[in-house]
DNA sequence: TTGTAGGCGTTATCAG
DNA sequence: CTGATAACGCCTACAA
């Protein structure tokens, strides 16, 4: 079933040359003589000839394979950056290697071994929430005290060192909370998920910045943490109707969108008696009805840097690492869930 | 900077005896005594040592990666596919490379390129707009030719001889439009994409059919095929207004809820004056106002059984093809865009 | 101008 | 029980 793919060996004993003629010949090199580079070149191509890409890893130790880990790919704010990576990636002649860790600490440590062992040139990755909330890194330090690049983003950690890429999280919603301030909005509800999450904590400290600088303090019942990203109904919805806010800000697309909803069917109306923001710029944000003002964390951009960075590093092997974090700014983008 | 991973031969050196008995020693082989394979096992666990996945490729034959190319990422559809061929994939021990063809012809035709040469052991993807509109596969047929095994799934085409994966996509159609009609809806708008992508063709058969078993004759004037699944808001906005529909059926996920909007903004209320149903049950549509009752394509499944029918074929080297076309049934999930 | 030989890391066969 | 050898497909320094 299976036809061979026709090699290098295959062309010298048709051709009567050795091996390393016709590698030489593939590759134009001067040291052959015109003519017996034609007659390999015509043979190759007419036998569709395609060096096999699995030896020349082995040769060069490189792959040209990226292994990119994500906690999901549902999210739009991953699937950007995904995009962003492939793209680059592929501009430059890699191929990604996508792994979900599915939001689990072990699916993550899985992915990372399976890929460790020679099948990629280096890692770029999210944290998993599961490895965020244990705090344990061991598998990250394996693959950096292997000498495998590495390239953080997003959901990053102190504990590694390498290249990171993030957007300003605690700006972003600092942004988004002194708009609805400027609003006049004063009893302004944030939907978010626990502080181990790096981004989250973030966020959070955004939102309590904006409210002081605003001489307000931060009201801890007008604050929802879930533990994770999936919505909670009951719990969102029992929230805003205790709370009952004139203002929401959200620290991820999904309760954002959601909470809007629950808010609608309670009787408010957007953005009349409540104005709503939520993190990431993405297709819910903006196909809602009314669209929702979001916090826009340019994600593609994101997938680009960290590609870019990554390659660089297999690229040279650099003896001072100096490794580098990349802070992108988020950008407020103004929809009809606020006033303008 | 990249600490040398260690090899069997390092390990051999190190312990004085031969490479082969380490690579025994370490399979825990019974031609090796006791004795050494404890010694080899210890010191290979101190020294962390993982065998190189690119020389047992190379021997084997076998790369244990799945080629995935998508014409993008960003849809759900596409999304949940993905995850469920990385699930399946992984529980195999499989690695998934995806690529996205951005829609387009030539980056679908790089990326299979890209992937032929050694780095796969097989493809599983869904055809580029691109690919459908020029209606050349060629690209697919070298691939096959050389007996890499290849499974379609939904935007599939009859020119290739291949495993495939879809789903009914004329009972999908059918059964929304049933829907609607049995509502008692008259004026049922239909927007959808150009006949050249296989699913829209079916789905917007399935919608004359119902129509007909009605005893209604499709009305051009009522339906929309856009070129792309990108929304023209113009296009889409002045149809609607002319149109006036009292029923809407969509092929994708994004027009429909677009279209949706359109509607409520020119003062229809959904569902009393005008029911919405999309294909795709995504996020969209289940976060929409109201959520929308939507075509479920059961993504996931496609993908574990796409990754189930090429990796079957992956390992077993069939003589006789036997090609299959798997069919799902698609399944309406009723939500408050329509009554009940 | 062409060819030989060795190596990338692993495994399998066969000999000792 | 252990080891030498060849092979997977390619590349390259060196020899002829």
């Amino acid at each position: 079933m299976l036809k061979r793919q026709i090699t290098l060996k295959d062309i010298a004993k048709e051709l009567d040359v050795s091996i390393s003629t016709v590698s030489k010949a593939l590759k134009n090199s001067d040291e052959i003589s015109r003519d017996t580079k034609e007659k390999v070149q015509a043979f190759a191509k007419l036998y569709n000839y395609k060096p096999n890409n699995i030896a020349i890893s082995l040769k060069n130790k490189r792959t040209k394979n990226i292994g990119v880990i994500v906690p999901d790919i549902v999210h739009y704010f991953f699937t950007t950056v995904v995009r962003g990576i492939e793209n680059f990636a592929n501009e430059k002649g890699y191929n990604v290697i996508v792994c979900l860790s599915n939001e689990s600490f072990d699916k993550e440590v899985i992915n990372m071994e399976m890929l460790a062992n020679g099948s990629i040139d280096g890692f770029i990755m999210s944290l998993s929430a599961g490895t965020e909330k244990n705090n344990d890194f061991n598998h990250l330090r394996e693959v950096t005290d292997q000498g495998i690049p590495l390239v953080l983003f997003d959901r990053v950690t102190n504990e590694i060192e390498c290249d990171k890429v993030v957007i300003d999280d605690t700006l972003g919603a600092y942004l988004a909370t002194k708009k609805l301030l400027e609003e006049g909005r004063k009893k302004i509800a944030l939907l978010t998920t626990e502080d181990f999450f790096s981004v989250s904590r973030n966020r959070n400290l955004g939102y309590k910045k904006a409210l002081e600088d605003f001489g307000m303090e931060l009201n801890p019942d007008h604050v929802l943490k879930l533990p994770y990203m999936d919505i909670d109904e009951e719990r969102i919805s029992s929230f805003l109707k205790r709370v009952s806010p004139d203002g929401v800000l959200s620290a991820n697309e999904i309760f954002g969108i959601y909470g809007m909803r629950v808010l609608q069917k309670l009787g408010f109306e957007v953005p009349k008696d409540v104005s709503v923001i939520g993190f990431t710029d993405g297709l819910l944000a903006k196909h809602a009805n009314p669209p929702v003002t979001a916090v826009a964390q340019h994600g593609e951009k994101m997938g680009e840097l960290a590609a870019k960075m990554l390659i660089e590093r297999v690229e040279n092997d650099y003896d001072v690492p100096n490794y580098q974090t990349k802070i992108l700014e988020p950008t407020l983008i103004e929809r009809d869930s606020t006033n303008n």
